[in-house]
DNA sequence: GTTTACATGTTGCATATGCAACTATTTATT
DNA sequence: AATAAATAGTTGCATATGCAACATGTAAAC
């Protein structure tokens, strides 16, 4: 709960500190875990990226989620009773740190300092969660594409301090994320440069005053 | 982390533990808190709801999240940097708890087993939170009113273990969890009667099949 | 009992946006 | 270098949905 949480440091200072930590490496597409039997596992992105998919009763493939570095994930934040199959495919080659939650009750034989760690940086994981779907549902609340778009570039704007930022995504990715068609926002993006709004050259974004 | 986790006996085996945990109690449209400041705190809805208000530039307002029983909040869970005023308001008579998460480092002078128990529970806490978020998120995500309704009805469904519900919040608070119109939200639950996909006598629904 | 506040329900209209069907450009793979 | 795959960009069309402006019903307050 220490403000300067750094889930880097967290990540750094757990593995090989005990044996129950587990870091795997994926290739691309191969399937990092599903949701259909319980784990009770967690899982944290240490390097490449992954999609949480959902295969609906069509064969329909929808993207549900993507994790990014430090991105956490595991079906244990996702209890929703749907009847759906649930995979996170890795986008690329990455690395996973992944870890059974029932270590919690049960002590490591080491005795290492790593479950006091763990247990004080949980909360600090999940809360982690907790902001940026806070700030997703923000974004996915807006009524229009415009409203979606310019308060993502805001946010986007005040992290980085500058008017001028890449997004930290594909803009396919980018349509997916706000839930909106892709062509549509391609549409409203080009309506945002022709009233100077925003300038736009690939994925680099400049807000422009008023 | 355990499965069988309640927050409801987690609440009542706080209270009381220890003098750092306040229970306070609000009259209706009184302000429990706001985000302004950071104040560290973590409330917990123990009877009531309360709503968090934002107040934009124009003094317009907005509700972005409801609370209702067991539903827990705190500005930490809302780091986004935007410079609106965020408060939350007791929606009724309402009785909230309230800590300090700075007590997870300085152990209280009882020495009372509330420490352990609330180090314990408050993943938990967040993980609860999680699983809302992501369901909401869920929900927003879909493209048509109508997706957004049936996704929804069909959750509650299941949780149920009923084709028929009753709603647990109002339609005007509905649509506005859905972040959509209000009278178009009603147009659609018209169209869904007419086609005999639901039946519906105020907030009772009944999913039919097919 | 009367008034006020709030929730539910309905409808017309304009338009924002999903969808489909493309082309062009960039990045990976062989 | 050649091919394939992914991403970016454009446009026409139909309609779903936001908005405004109502009426009705119900619960709370005086």
């Amino acid at each position: 709960m220490k403000p300067d949480f750094s889930i880097e440091t967290f990540c750094n200072n757990l593995i090989n500190n005990c044996d129950k930590i587990q870091v795997k490496n994926f290739e691309k597409n191969e399937i990092i875990t599903t949701y259909i039997v319980k784990r009770n596992q967690i899982c944290i992105v240490l390097e490449g990226s992954a999609t949480l998919v959902r295969y609906d009763f069509n064969g329909n493939q929808m993207i549900v989620e993507r994790f990014n570095q430090f991105d956490v994930f595991g079906e244990i934040f996702y209890q929703i009773n749907t009847n759906n199959e649930l995979f996170v495919i890795s986008k690329e080659k990455s690395k996973i740190l992944i870890f059974n939650y029932d270590i919690f009750e049960k002590k490591c034989k080491k005795n290492c300092k790593f479950h006091e760690d763990l247990i004080l940086g949980l909360p600090n994981l999940a809360l982690g969660k907790v902001s940026d779907l806070n700030l997703r549902i923000e974004l996915l609340s807006k009524r229009t594409i415009r409203d979606k778009l310019i308060s993502y570039f805001k946010i986007l704007s005040e992290k980085n301090f500058n008017k001028t930022f890449t997004l930290p995504m594909s803009l396919t990715d980018l349509s997916d994320y706000l839930s909106i068609d892709r062509s549509a926002m391609m549409r409203e993006l080009s309506y945002l440069k022709n009233e100077h709004i925003i300038q736009k050259s690939g994925n680099k974004i400049t807000l422009l005053n008023h």
